[in-house]
DNA sequence: CTTCTATTTAATGTCAGACAATTGATGCTA
DNA sequence: TAGCATCAATTGTCTGACATTAAATAGAAG
């Protein structure tokens, strides 16, 4: 049962918890190197790598300099974004996830968003997705090209809901499938049908109209499962 | 336009990217902390801070002794949990969100889940949400106990739906609520309230029935933001 | 020959002290 | 007052050492 000390984790723990509980507060200066290193009573690299660790979960950043030190961070959604989509990615790959279990997730959590996107969506948002509607009809798209349109018009769709919250959970499922996507080689029939149901999800939140929306996601989703797992199927002829 | 060097930082990128692009695999071993001073022409202490930012995103475990090293890490979705959920927590909380946007965003993705949820949940699952609502009927509960059993109840649903990817990302958005939902002081009528509608979501997903799950986490839904709206008119009415 | 034990060895964990680089603050000068 | 040089505090990096861990190995006992 003994547990494993690992001064610089410890240290970076009770850190973290400090921010966590509110005793630090964004933009509160951490004692010094210095300073910290006789508090935990470790040395000066300890308390480094402890600081390290916080850095990478994007808890502090430091600044050198006279007035400088490590300050709690505010943390911001574009930092988390990188974040989430990087441990969305591995989880997936790392556990071996199906491509319909990862399809699924996806789908379910977009058509969350759709009703809500059909209500608050701006002409910005709608401009983004025929733009990339636009994009995908063109000829010579490589297939990761046609999967990052897809991928951005889907962004749109799910920023539209105009809710950070939403847009940051949804952005780690529909990141963390394009590389299962990306083992799909979309034909030209392929290519046109997404891209008509694209169309039709496009008119619906151009008219606000949720249940029209709802439904071709719905059809987007049972073809793209169709897709995938003719996927899997040529995958596994191979080998 | 001279970015900022930081060494340990770089070179945490470095490896980071060999992981994510696969040319490190799952239980590799690094090479050492002396040879990667060497490969990188920096000092140990320093590629021992970007091992430690990489350990501290759960990439990579380190082991002591004559075999040990650096490894790469299969992530596991209880150590990913942990973070994102301080992740997202701190996101709404430093960023301001509104408790109707964490809402929202809440049971707009749970009822991403109940149809999945009234599929697939298992004897197991519905246990656990009846025990669950048992537990809200205690007459001494504090605010904060009925808050976690409320969590526990709706992880139950989301987990029914058998999809660990929903439930990752779900997690975020229910346990970042947390902190506004204890900002609620629940009266014994509110309470009454929330557990008949619980009640009612788990009679539905136990006779499968999705549409009456949905009917009644609408009402759920709208039920939270008036109770939200009213506390924070309490609390501006304080300040 | 097998089994247990002691030793070796390679790796991470920690420490101490030094110097470099950065940057705001201070004080001097024109 | 404005500009400039200096100072001081702090992080970034390096060197070298020792402590701790745990597998592998060699040796001793049965």
């Amino acid at each position: 049962m003994t547990k494993k000390p690992d001064l610089s984790a410890q240290i970076a723990k009770d850190i973290r918890d400090s921010i966590l509980s509110g005793a630090l507060i964004v933009d509160e200066r951490l004692p010094s190197e210095a300073e910290l290193s006789d508090q935990f009573n470790v040395s000066r690299p300890t308390v480094r790598e402890a600081l390290k660790r916080l850095a990478a979960q994007n808890l502090i950043r430091t600044q050198r300099g006279a007035t400088g030190g490590a300050f709690v961070k505010r943390l911001r959604y574009e930092d988390a974004y990188a974040h989430h989509i990087t441990t969305s990615t591995l989880l997936v790959s790392m556990n071996d996830v199906s491509f319909e279990t990862a399809c699924e997730a996806r789908f379910a959590l977009e058509r969350a968003c759709a009703p809500l996107s059909a209500t608050r969506r701006t002409p910005d948002h709608l401009a983004t997705m025929r733009a990339e509607i636009h994009r995908q009809q063109q000829p010579g798209l490589s297939d990761e090209r046609f999967c990052d349109s897809d991928v951005a018009f889907h962004r749109a769709l799910v920023d539209g809901a105009d809710n950070p919250v939403l847009s940051y959970q949804l952005a780690g499922a529909v990141e963390a499938m394009q590389p299962l996507m990306n083992m799909i080689t979309f034909t030209a029939r392929s290519r046109e049908q997404i891209i008509t149901l694209h169309t039709r999800i496009a008119d619906a939140l151009d008219a606000h109209d949720a249940a029209q929306a709802d439904h071709a996601l719905s059809e987007l989703t049972e073809y793209t499962l169709l897709l995938g797992k003719e996927a899997m199927a040529e995958r596994a002829k191979q080998a």
